[in-house]
DNA sequence: TTCTATTATCGTTCATTGGCGATTAACGAT
DNA sequence: ATCGTTAATCGCCAATGAACGATAATAGAA
């Protein structure tokens, strides 16, 4: 089960049209790495990295650092847990 | 379905702890005013007006204006929204 | 009409957010 | 060892959020 606090989390994760939309993304290709991000939207690097940084302290998206690059997904255990709550609301 | 911009508006509204909280306790006991929620949580009447606000204008929460009292329940059409949502993501 | 109960709103304060450009850090390739 | 590439971080600014007390607004009761 996951705390009041962490559900707050997300759901203020989750509340940004474009970190919907990144998280969707993530969601579709599975993994990617921030430039492709940053190429769909009309936002600059710096700003989708915060965007990206929020999204991973909220638990929902993990980033692995390979090289210069680091490749974001969304972590399904999460996605799961939130699932499960919105479902019994 | 909801625009991108809709359901960020929801969730930055279900953003926050407590407004978490009062959206589990409308859902339980289905109506209540908005002086119930006040006794409940440890902040004080002009703060949980503002919550209340919020929620209201995501559109995951309604309130009915019946003499002085406000009385505030989830519009469920809007919450099966998110569960449809949530659940295809 | 005047009092009381209830809720909404105003104004203030401090902290956080969202955007940007510029800089730094990390790594691979040359 | 230097050069690109990639991503993270810093500093800035304007806007928003969260909390409060105080005040206003509304309607029912006396």
């Amino acid at each position: 089960m996951m705390t009041t606090d962490q559900l707050a989390k997300v759901f203020k994760a989750l509340g940004h049209p474009t970190r919907i939309k990144i998280v969707e993304h993530l969601i579709q290709i599975n993994t990617c790495v921030c430039g492709e991000i940053v190429d769909i939207f009309p936002y600059s690097q710096s700003t989708i990295s915060q965007h990206l940084k929020l999204l991973k302290e909220s638990g929902i998206v993990c980033g692995e650092i390979e090289g210069p690059k680091t490749y974001f997904c969304v972590d399904k255990a999460v996605l799961n847990q939130i699932k499960t709550y919105v479902k019994n609301l």
